[in-house]
DNA sequence: GTATAAAGTTTTATTGCCCAAACTTTGTGC
DNA sequence: GCACAAAGTTTGGGCAATAAAACTTTATAC
């Protein structure tokens, strides 16, 4: 009955609520709660509770047993957030090199923290980067050496001795 | 009275609070309850509520009124997440040139989130940046002219403008 | 059209984090 | 050594997020 949230900011979960949302309104032409709950990994019951409180803030349609949609004011958030994902995403599997599921399941966690002009110069970095080749070549190299490395050990541990000899080379 | 929190894995806040202790404990040889509340900008009664269960969770020697020291496995969170921050810090004042505060701020949210090897990563990117000269004089070049646009007008209008004139005219 | 399954909601409860106010302990100045 | 301030704690409460269980509504199969 506490019909939760009438303040005005936005939390980190609610924010992913409605990328969500976005996302699956763009695939399916609305969200159902079923759907949400499973892209959220949460109950169905906690999707219920949720969509009241944005209702309440204004950033979805919705009465019960409704489809859901956004509306204007929350497909902005939802597209804003969306895009911070695709960017955190390029920049953790293109320059990173991460794995896709590692990288995708982070970007959704940084994308909750980050103020919009700071995505936006991470952004304009990544492209930037693209025109590097001369850096690309050499970074992943030394990726590649470096995965290497770590199929047989620590690599913490042998780049540690390594670069404790050479260090020890150079003076 | 609910003693609060007896289960193993530590939550972000908890993650901050180990983080600040091991900042004043090494400055100042021992933390205070109440240096920890203005550091986390929190009260004095949040403190000593988190304080009894990192106690009880085996991360901080206390006892009711005493000063605060974390035990070995303390300082050792402590530290990780204070290396975590230092390498978003790096990455966000000098690769993207936030200016310090916010780069601070920013670190600080940054750092709770992410696992260990992409925080590596993350700082062998820097590392490597750090000697690929090339790189810096163009990407600070960029930046210097971003800057210079931002004085009088809200970028992305500019940077938007110019971008759609560049490829209509390379079409 | 009715039985049944699926989807959605309500109720109730828990957990983590937080604060204000009232209280207790500790330390300091005189 | 005592009064008082500062530091710390306790009590009581609030809120966001969550789920399990019981319930209701909607959709589906026949």
């Amino acid at each position: 009955m506490p019909q939760r949230q009438k303040g005005e900011q936005l939390t980190p979960v609610q924010e992913n609520y409605l990328e969500t949302i976005f996302r699956l309104e763009t695939r399916d032409g609305a969200a159902r709660a079923s759907s949400i709950a499973e892209a959220a990994q949460v109950s169905r019951s906690t999707v219920t509770g949720a969509l009241k409180a944005l209702k309440n803030m204004g950033y979805v349609e919705y009465s019960p047993y409704s489809l859901i949609y956004l509306t204007e004011k929350g497909k902005e958030v939802g597209r804003r957030i969306a895009h911070r994902h695709f960017v955190f995403l390029a920049f953790l599997e293109k320059v990173l090199r991460l794995d896709p599921e590692k990288a995708d399941s982070t970007a959704c966690a940084l994308e909750h923290v980050v103020s919009d002009d700071i995505v936006k110069r991470l952004g304009e970095f990544v492209l930037f980067l693209k025109n590097c080749p001369e850096f690309w070549s050499d970074w992943l190299e030394k990726y590649e050496k470096e995965n290497l490395l770590e199929k047989s050990h620590t690599r913490s541990t042998i780049v540690e001795v390594l670069g404790t000899k050479q260090e020890r080379e150079q003076k």
